[in-house]
DNA sequence: CGATATAACGAACACTGTGTTTCATAGTGA
DNA sequence: TCACTATGAAACACAGTGTTCGTTATATCG
């Protein structure tokens, strides 16, 4: 029923190559060339399984398993998801700093910051926010705050500590958001 | 004294066959070879005044004069470069799309948010903030806001206006920050 | 274990794009 | 007018992409 312990083993090795090379280069100077010279895989293995750079990329999020946190939005508290980002994100430091950092793909970027804007919208509309224009705007400066934050980690340009970083991200957004709840 | 005519023609000719080509493809689909053949210039002319078509990219930012706005800091009145730049960004619609738009080059972008990050940390410490890491990431969490509302709009994502762009970005911000200023 | 399916390999291929070179031509500023 | 130099055109080596095909290796299942 499982799959073929073969291509198990190839895609692993892509995408570990991948990762190291991204790591080493960057995300744009990394050739299919050097990824199947590195994972040691023929190139028509490699077109078997991905067919462009960016497929592998977006395989690898799937295992970085803080991008779904537990929803676990304790009833009155806002952004309950942030520290426990921030800290998951340091654990996995390696991995995401080649996947989301200076030289990563901008499309691993994109996607995340998707699914945190679902995060604070879902966080938004159940403290009482009512779905509007001027609501996905608020969303939009919540969500542009936090990624600042995860980016200036990630490219090293603060060596705060993930509760450091979540309290940044609450003091500078909490009042204006409890404020627009407030009365809108 | 002044440059020869042919150089600013060509030069002129290439930069706006980039302008072009990116509101087609996207920035990271037009070639080279597309430039010089839609502006009509010899490949061994563009690479004598261009060594990547990225260069292009930035030689267009000297036009951009928004991004350079005047700090016409009122002396109470925190961001006061918001609303000005919504607008400017606003009237250069054709040009910014294709330079920071979903499909212009990263480049451009970086180089934008260093620029914001300069205005919003003066002033905050014209309020009186003191220079300190926590200053810093309130940087980054106002210029993230502010670079995701402008992103929202070039990508077509809100029709808002720019006075709306400006009052969602100050009520989303402007409670925290002066929460944090008032008692470090 | 053995038979069958299929994954992986490796080499070759056409194709696209890059960046350089060379040289004749045409436009420019003094 | 005249010296200067930017341009255009063509050809080049080079690097990377994505595909194809025959062969070999190795899972999986009976």
């Amino acid at each position: 029923m499982s799959e073929d312990r073969r291509v198990r083993r190839t895609r692993r090795l892509i995408q570990e190559a991948l990762v190291a090379l991204i790591l080493e280069k960057g995300y744009d100077a990394v050739t299919v060339t050097d990824i199947i010279d590195r994972a040691d895989v023929g190139r028509s293995t490699f077109y078997a399984h991905f067919t462009h750079k960016q497929e592998v990329l977006l395989s690898n999020l799937d295992e970085m398993a803080f991008l779904h946190p537990t929803p676990a939005t304790d009833a009155g508290r806002l952004f309950a998801f942030s520290l426990p980002m921030f800290e998951h994100v340091q654990e996995q430091e390696r991995l995401v700093r080649a996947l989301l950092g200076r030289h990563g793909g901008g499309p691993v970027i994109a996607r995340g910051e998707q699914m945190i804007a679902e995060l604070v919208r879902g966080d938004l509309l159940a403290a009482g926010g009512r779905s509007s224009a001027a609501l996905d705007l608020l969303v939009v400066c919540v969500v542009g705050a936090f990624m600042g934050l995860l980016r200036a980690w990630v490219n090293g340009e603060t060596t705060a500590t993930p509760t450091e970083l979540d309290a940044a991200f609450r003091a500078a957004v909490e009042p204006g958001v409890r404020a627009i709840l407030n009365r809108p």
